[in-house]
DNA sequence: AAACGGATTGGCT
DNA sequence: GCCAATCCGTTTC
């Protein structure tokens, strides 16, 4: 049920942000479960990705993350308010990475909901990074944490949606990513309303 | 040592 | 629909 080491080895990145939608994110946090279904996703891949942190292979303290073997997790501030979450994979020194985009509440809901003041049935809860992040408790102490410990991990509960029902295109904020703003490496779940606003279909 | 700007969100018009 | 909030990693002086 739960995802293993050895599917986070997977140096296929877009494959995995691809299949991660349907699968479930849980935190644990001072004892306190929650959970959501993954519905939308976006694909980072490593060196040759101007989109990505580690474009052209930059070490720096903050991507040293993102070079470790698949299996853990990278967070970082984004505009100074909001953590990102995203799933490293593949081989040690590969720097790929699938950033959660949109979770929809399936566990903890009341948790969520005093995590984020508003209802779990209102679509701003946990969709887009910031607020998908914030639903699950996620900030900076999670940078780095093994996926597959018992604080942060994603489980498999058998959720497929039809090849018709899943929606690829460009990336949300990554502009200046000139060429490579195009690639189609956002996937989510068509009419689920916990996508994020930006291009949705 | 200092300035710059972003894988965004939500509140106000 | 538009714009302010807000901070740290990265770049530049």
């Amino acid at each position: 049920m739960k995802l293993q080491l050895s599917y986070y080895l997977n140096r296929e990145v877009i494959f995995i942000a691809k299949d991660l939608l349907g699968k479930v994110l849980f935190t644990q946090i001072d004892g306190q479960i929650t959970a959501g279904v993954i519905v939308e996703t976006e694909a980072y891949n490593g060196v040759e990705d101007k989109a990505s942190h580690a474009y052209g292979g930059r070490h720096t303290n903050r991507t040293q993350t993102l070079y470790s073997q698949g299996g853990i997790a990278y967070v970082y501030l984004c505009y100074g308010i909001h953590y990102l979450f995203n799933v490293v994979t593949s081989v040690n020194g590969e720097p790929h990475a699938v950033l959660i985009r949109g979770v929809e509440p399936l566990i903890g809901k009341d948790i969520i909901e005093l995590r984020r003041n508003m209802p779990a049935t209102k679509a701003a809860v946990s969709a887009g990074p910031g607020s998908a992040a914030k639903a699950l408790g996620i900030d900076r102490s999670f940078n780095g944490k093994d996926l597959t410990g018992d604080e942060v991990w994603i489980e498999d509960h058998g959720v497929w949606y039809p090849p018709d029902d899943i929606v690829a295109c460009p990336r949300v904020g990554v502009a200046y990513a000139q060429e490579h703003a195009d690639l189609p490496w956002r996937f989510f779940v068509k009419g689920n309303k916990y996508v994020s606003k930006p291009n949705k279909i």
